[in-house]
DNA sequence: ACTCCGATTGTT
DNA sequence: ACAATCGGAGTA
């Protein structure tokens, strides 16, 4: 179930990858909405978007944290008996075992998809700035982060320090 | 060709 | 507080 996302707006937002125009990496983001975009950060780490509007309209949104249905015991394989298994982009890609192989894959098709939830808990959500973009002037204050109030499955925000805005 | 640094995480 | 680790994107 996923309980955190965060909103990238494409051209208008120059936290999104897509803010500069097509390139190579963020190519997926450009195709009609419903597949995924992957990326590679750090040097170690994938992050899983789903692309939500139509071609040529790079916008995206990334899915920061999941709570567990089933297939919890995969998902401690995947992530080497780690505690925290779905909570943050980069760990959630790991215990679904994504990568940039996925680019481009429908999200209505298996193995890999999204469902409208079977029996959705009642729950506010709430909204925040995103995490991890100070690089990008006023739009590090958009509140364009939505979480399940008071799920436990929610990515913790580190403390960072404060760039140009 | 070369430099810079990131939509992060785990450990110290 | 810092290391790990590499390729995308921008500049020349």
């Amino acid at each position: 179930m996923i309980v955190e996302t965060e909103a990238y707006l494409g051209f208008e937002d120059p936290a999104c990858h897509s803010y500069r125009g097509r390139t190579e990496r963020v190519s997926p983001m450009f195709l009609p909405g419903g597949v995924a975009y992957v990326y590679f950060v750090y040097g170690m780490h994938h992050c899983f978007n789903v692309v939500t509007r139509k071609e040529g309209q790079p916008e995206a949104v990334l899915i920061r944290a999941l709570e567990p249905v089933f297939g919890v015991a995969r998902m401690k394989r995947n992530r080497r008996g780690k505690k925290n298994l779905t909570s943050g982009p980069a760990v959630l890609c790991q215990a679904f075992g994504i990568d940039r192989r996925w680019n481009g894959h429908a999200l209505n098709q298996p193995p890999l998809w999204i469902q409208e939830g079977v029996d959705p808990p009642e729950c506010d959500i709430s909204t925040s700035p995103r995490i991890g973009v100070d690089y990008s002037g006023e739009a590090s204050d958009w509140p364009l982060r939505f979480f399940m109030s008071e799920n436990r499955y929610i990515s913790q925000a580190r403390p960072r320090k404060r760039g140009k805005r």
